[in-house]
DNA sequence: TCTGGGGTCCTAGGACCC
DNA sequence: TCTGGGGTCCTAGGACCC
């Protein structure tokens, strides 16, 4: 059987390349996409002026050679860039151009698998062409669309083309095969793999496995014991390169969620009006999300985070799905009844879940609601 | 100088049923 | 007087990803 070819494209820079689009003139500077947007999306600052929460979306490369990295806190890159220029996200922008993208990319490779705003999986599989080929022809098709360039990596599976789609960017192009591994994949961290995170990859250092092919000398029963059935098993198999997932071409979604950090921490007791609108406006704007992807939510969640950063949850499974903004913030207002309200508070949300279309609800409770609902006590005893 | 917002999947314990 | 085993659902937390 041929083996598969599986590309991974990925957006270089993604939200900053954007911006500089529309600013040219920015282009070779160091700019950092992050933070609240304040005045609107024409607002440009100076990283080192701003005061305040949040954290990196994105930086451009010349930021990064700062040290500026996604997910780090804002005032820490301003610590190591305050020259840097600071942008507020223009979502909506990024989402559109996101799906001119993928249409593109789509023209040359129809299958594919959605993985976020700024990245892809295709199946070049049944494609005709070659593969170095075919990844030009879809970075072509996605600069001639959009005027952006990006990152691919082709292999034979998903987990090797996401590692490989790293290895040169920004305007990258690898593509590797099952005997490259030895050479390509195991000088590596193990971080580079999709799944291994922040956590496994300390344990894994404890263990003093430090590369891929490190992790791949492990017995598996080492592995096992260490990590688990499941995890260890497939972490022994990830080092090895081995990954036979298919490409997931549609999906429908989980859950739904709205949250929001604050400014400043805010008690429940002296902030109480303050939290109040502020879980009504998160309970909106979900029914919102809700009524646009037309589903009701049979459980509905609140998210607590502390000043201290612990965070706690509270899930409540509704007898009847739900979906305007008064069924949340009640089903909200009794899972807040089963949390610690005597600290502060930096961060509120709010989640839908065990989704049910609205258009298989219909007007009546199907069977198996009618089924959930606690039968009446004492309702034979009624004359 | 503390750490956004939106998701998915896994684990583990308890309730409940057969 | 002490009690099996399996299945499913619910809940909470945590790791991880973009």
């Amino acid at each position: 059987m041929e083996p598969r070819r599986i590309a991974h494209l990925d957006m270089d820079a993604y939200f900053a390349s954007v911006e500089l689009l529309r600013r040219p003139e920015l282009k070779g500077l160091p700019v950092v996409i992050g933070g609240r947007r304040r005045g609107g999306a024409e607002a440009v600052g100076r990283l080192g002026d701003y005061a305040g929460r949040g954290v990196v979306t994105t930086a451009t490369y010349e930021a990064r050679r700062f040290g500026v990295r996604s997910g780090m806190g804002l005032m820490k890159a301003a610590a190591l860039a305050p020259d840097a220029l600071l942008l507020g996200g223009d979502y909506e922008t990024y989402s559109r151009v996101s799906r001119t993208f993928k249409a593109a990319a789509a023209e040359v490779a129809p299958c594919i698998e959605d993985r976020g705003i700024d990245e892809i999986y295709l199946d070049l599989t049944g494609v005709e062409g070659g593969s170095r080929e075919l990844a030009l022809r879809l970075k072509a098709a996605v600069f001639d669309a959009t005027g952006l360039t990006c990152s691919i990596g082709v292999t034979p599976n998903k987990l090797l083309s996401k590692i490989a789609s790293e290895l040169q960017k920004p305007d990258g192009l690898t593509i590797l095969c099952l005997e490259d591994i030895p050479t390509r994949i195991w000088p590596l961290p193990c971080a580079v793999v999709n799944g291994i995170g922040p956590k496994a990859s300390a344990r894994l250092e404890g263990m003093g496995i430090r590369t891929l092919g490190e992790l791949a000398r492990i017995e598996p029963e080492t592995l096992i014991a260490g990590f688990g059935n499941h995890y260890g098993a497939w972490l022994h198999e990830a080092a090895h390169g081995r990954d036979d997932r298919p490409l997931t071409v549609s999906r429908e979604p989980k859950s739904i969620s709205r949250e929001t950090t604050f400014e400043r921490d805010l008690h429940p007791k002296q902030d109480r009006d303050q939290l109040s609108r502020i879980l009504l406006d998160l309970c909106e704007r979900l029914a919102q999300d809700l009524a646009r992807k037309g589903v009701r939510a049979r459980s509905v969640g609140i998210k607590l985070r502390y000043e201290d950063f612990t965070t706690v949850t509270r899930d409540q499974s509704l007898p009847l799905p739900v979906t305007d903004a008064a069924a949340l913030r009640e089903a909200a207002r009794a899972s807040l009844r089963r949390v610690d309200l005597g600290r502060r508070l930096r961060l509120l949300g709010i989640r839908a879940g065990a989704l049910v279309k609205e258009a298989e609800y219909r007007l009546q409770p199907s069977p198996a609601d009618r089924a959930a609902e606690p039968p009446a006590l004492f309702a034979d005893l009624e004359p």
